[in-house]
DNA sequence: CGATTCCCCTGATAGC
DNA sequence: TGCTATCAGGGGAATC
């Protein structure tokens, strides 16, 4: 089976949460960078900013991968004063965002473990392990922000809400309703829109709730702006439990698959029988992203 | 402001 | 066999 399966919510989810419980706690002790337009640097820079950097969170925001640094010597220095200014801290906090975009892998190895083909950067960790960016595709990035850069980086994407982050039925409603004349599919993806949701889950979520890729937003039904509501949580929910999809390209923090593959109902099965009514699942094209829906299911 | 199109890149695949 | 053309796709940039 050849599915590309890019990241999205729920497979950098895993991958952030993988991450975060083996890497918290430990400092960067070197950084080697085979590829540079991948950052946002010059190598040396970037290199000098990372080392000494103690990673304190993994996170994720929309499909972005956020690995939390703290300088241990300023806030030390700091704590040494007996000066009680959390927020000093946090002003003093430095990311590192990465974005896998449709082919990168961040993987926790073992120095011993080969390196693969495609391995752009690879960052040493206080334990000796090695994180290791990889991205056939070149299209990801790694990138190193103070708290100010950071600031302007979420500015500038304008991040829609985070689906499964307290996000409730009339949230969603009252956002259908700022976009009435969009097609629902491209709406969908849109990351200022709501965060996360890439090809393969929109066409799941689409499918669970019987819309038609190409529905103007301003004209679901009631009952269907409810179903891709119920039918989001539930995908989402149910895809970072199985750990994401994945099949080759995408490996989690552990280089363990993920399991949500078994689940699709709709995307690349065109030829495939619905599993609702047995007809044959076609695919359109809307921009340049494919949609597979069952056209009995999903009528206009 | 929103909608659309092009482009980044490599590897899989089709056609010859 | 091995070449070349085509395609896939997240999202940023440019264009209308």
């Amino acid at each position: 089976m050849k599915l590309k399966v890019m990241p999205e919510l729920p497979e950098v989810e895993t991958v952030a949460s993988g991450l975060a419980k083996h890497i918290v706690g430990l400092k960067i002790t070197d950084v080697r960078v085979n590829l540079p337009k991948l950052i946002n640097l010059k190598p040396a820079l970037f290199r000098k900013s990372l080392l000494g950097r103690r990673i304190t969170a993994v996170r994720r925001r929309a499909k972005v991968i956020i690995i939390e640094l703290s300088r241990s010597k300023r806030i030390e220095r700091i704590k040494r004063n007996n000066l009680n200014q959390i927020n000093r801290l946090d002003q003093l906090t430095e990311y590192l965002v990465i974005h896998l975009k449709m082919s990168g892998q961040l993987m926790y190895l073992r120095p011993a473990d080969s390196v693969q083909k495609h391995t752009h950067i690879i960052i040493t960790l206080s334990n000796g392990r090695h994180l290791r960016f990889r991205d056939q595709r070149q299209f990801g990035y790694v990138r190193f922000y103070d708290r100010a850069g950071f600031e302007s980086f979420l500015a500038e994407h304008s991040f829609g809400p985070e689906p499964l982050d307290g996000f409730s039925l009339s949230d969603f409603r009252e956002l259908l309703k700022s976009r009435p004349h969009s097609k629902i599919k491209p709406l969908l993806l849109d990351q200022t829109f709501i965060a996360g949701i890439g090809n393969l889950y929109a066409d799941e979520i689409l499918f669970y709730a019987r819309v038609h890729p190409l529905k103007p937003a301003g004209r679901l039904k009631p009952v269907e702006v409810k179903d891709m509501y119920v039918g989001m949580q539930k995908i989402l929910r149910k895809a970072i439990k199985e750990r994401g999809s994945s099949v080759e390209l995408y490996v989690d923090a552990d280089g363990r698959p993920g399991n949500y593959v078994r689940y699709i109902k709709a995307y690349d099965r065109e030829g495939k029988p619905c599993l609702k009514c047995g007809r044959k699942i076609i695919r359109i094209k809307i921009g340049s992203r494919s949609a597979y829906f069952c056209p009995k299911c999903q009528p206009r």
